[in-house]
RNA sequence: GCGUCGGUGGCGGAGUGGUCAAUCGCAUCAGACUGUAAAUCUGACGGGCUUAGCCCUACGCAGGUUCAAAUCCUGCCCGGCGCACCA
């Protein structure tokens, strides 16, 4: 990627929420850096959760983000907030298994990385990662299984030598938990950072409470006279410790990334960070992008996203369902669409000179081709314009096994298709089951004698072989 | 701990002994119209069946009263609020 001014100047400024760059003090590194005149790496902070390793086109508004910035040179950091999220967590289990947990987050981001790895390079260069209960855990948090441990050192003559303790003392423990944590292990470090009451106390010191009850979220909850509980009013400061550390463990943390409504939070960062005498990080807040309902922010769990492993048909039609009031703000944040062809395409569309849906589809087109190439993606489309513009089915479709005379109510429920038989049968009574050429099943009880395409509502197209 | 109000389908929220598989709104699904958009209209929306009907399981959990309980009683669990205790 070139890194000439208008490179830079697109991002800072597309898809963006803010950028909050005093003195433009970020702007002037990553300038340097493209020049080859700044060594240091410049760290990038990203909070990610990879419990939930679907990544659908809102997460990867922000990793195409992120990518640029490794393009630069700058080196990704995500921040896996493992301790942040038990806070919360009612099931309020008060002592950990470092050593399983650890495996369990390493589990969970080898899925997540292999699909973040489509768009970000994921080589120890431009990329690293930890958990935040590297810092936060403390040795009297841990259980151990085991009965003793042999530590290492030295002798009076300096010759090796070990001793013995118990695993269940405090320097057992802390053995044992050295040897799983990540700034020792992974970042092969010898001196440890960890949070401590001491140091909180000292940063709380430094924060009022008129600074913290600023945040939006608070003042509504304030106004409407619920609860605040003090675990809540630490998060965004427990977020800020974060960035110290990084910061302490990787050198830096120049800048930290994330949704719009992350934004005090990511200052709260700086504040801690001033706190202990760090240079302070950025911020950068990408704007979120809305689902696929036109409405609520794209999200798992509210059923409205599009996931980057979607196949291409799939990802295809999710994008034509979106609503045409939010083709710009896909164009934006899922395409590289430059922006004055976007500002053109907004300029005719105001002026009603253009068919939407046409835009539409090449929106879709550009995102299906980012994922799956530019072959899948002229294929999905041709798919759509036959399945859905001439209403017969597309090419590549889900194949299922079935025994002969099998009935298809069963065959669809097994495969998922419906949900019950009792949905099956409204199903065949509103005629939304149809054969390949369009005609209506209408017996509920039929069964397959050969192959053959069926259509369930207008979306879910199945091919099913005896 | 005491008092008090509450816990109903994916969500919100009616119902306070039979006519309740449970009004209504949202979400969802299907049909019509379309551009698999939006808007609109129509219908469905616990499961199952030999389907004008029938059966099973459900209104926090467990018992009980009754011919009959989401609805009444008892115990338990969970949540909101008020008060007290502790510090």
């Amino acid at each position: 990627m070139k890194s000439d001014a208008n490179t830079i100047e697109e991002l800072f400024s597309r898809g963006v929420g803010e950028f909050i760059d005093p003195g433009g003090v970020f702007k002037e590194k990553l300038l340097k850096k493209s020049k080859g005149e700044y060594s240091n790496d410049i760290i990038i902070k990203f909070g990610i959760d990879p419990t939930q390793p679907d990544i659908h086109l809102g997460h990867a508004a922000v990793f195409r983000k992120l990518r640029q910035f490794q393009d630069l040179g700058c080196k990704v950091v995500f921040l896996v907030g493992d301790f942040t999220a038990n806070i919360g967590d009612p099931t309020g289990k008060n002592k950990v298994r470092p050593s399983i947990e650890q495996k369990e987050i390493e589990a969970n981001m080898a899925t997540y990385l292999k699909q973040v790895g489509k768009i970000l390079q994921t080589d120890e260069e431009v990329f690293s990662w930890i958990k935040n209960s590297d810092w936060f855990y403390s040795v009297s948090d841990l259980m151990v299984e085991e009965k003793s441990v042999r530590i290492q050192g030295k002798d009076e003559k300096g010759n090796d030598s070990s001793i013995q303790v118990s695993a269940n003392s405090h320097i057992g423990k802390a053995a044992l938990y050295s040897a799983t944590r990540m700034q020792k292990t992974h970042l092969k470090k010898e001196e440890m950072h960890d949070i401590t009451l001491r140091g909180l106390l000292w940063t709380l010191g430094h924060i009022t409470h008129a600074r913290l009850i600023e945040r939006d979220m608070f003042q509504e909850r304030i106004k409407k006279g619920e609860e605040l509980y003090m675990h809540e009013m630490l998060y965004p400061i427990l977020q800020g410790i974060d960035s110290l550390f990084i910061a302490k463990i990787y050198g830096s943390c120049d800048l930290e990334i994330g949704g719009t409504d992350q934004v005090f939070n990511m200052l709260m960062g700086r504040d801690v960070m001033k706190i202990n005498k760090r240079e302070q990080q950025s911020v950068l807040s990408i704007k979120l992008l809305e689902g696929t309902d036109g409405k609520e922010k794209m999200s798992k769990s509210l059923g409205n996203y599009i996931a980057i492993t979607d196949e291409p048909n799939d990802m295809y039609g999710k994008v034509m369902s979106v609503p045409d009031a939010s083709i710009m703000n896909y164009f934006e944040l899922c395409t590289y669409t430059p922006r004055s062809e976007i500002e053109k395409m907004k300029n005719i569309i105001e002026k009603g000179g253009t068919n939407l849906r046409d835009k539409k589809m090449e929106l879709a087109r550009r995102i299906v081709a980012l994922y799956h190439g530019e072959e899948q993606a002229q294929k999905a489309q041709k798919d759509f314009i036959a399945a859905f513009q001439k209403g017969g089915v597309p090419e590549e479709i889900e194949e299922v096994a079935a025994e002969k005379k099998e009935k298809l109510s069963d065959i669809l429920l097994k495969n998922g298709f419906v949900r019950s038989k009792t949905e099956f049968r409204r199903l065949i009574k509103e005629g939304a089951i149809k054969f390949a050429d369009g005609s209506k099943v209408e017996d509920e009880h039929y069964a397959l004698e050969e192959d053959g395409v069926f259509k369930v509502g207008k979306k879910r197209f199945v091919r099913i072989v005896v």
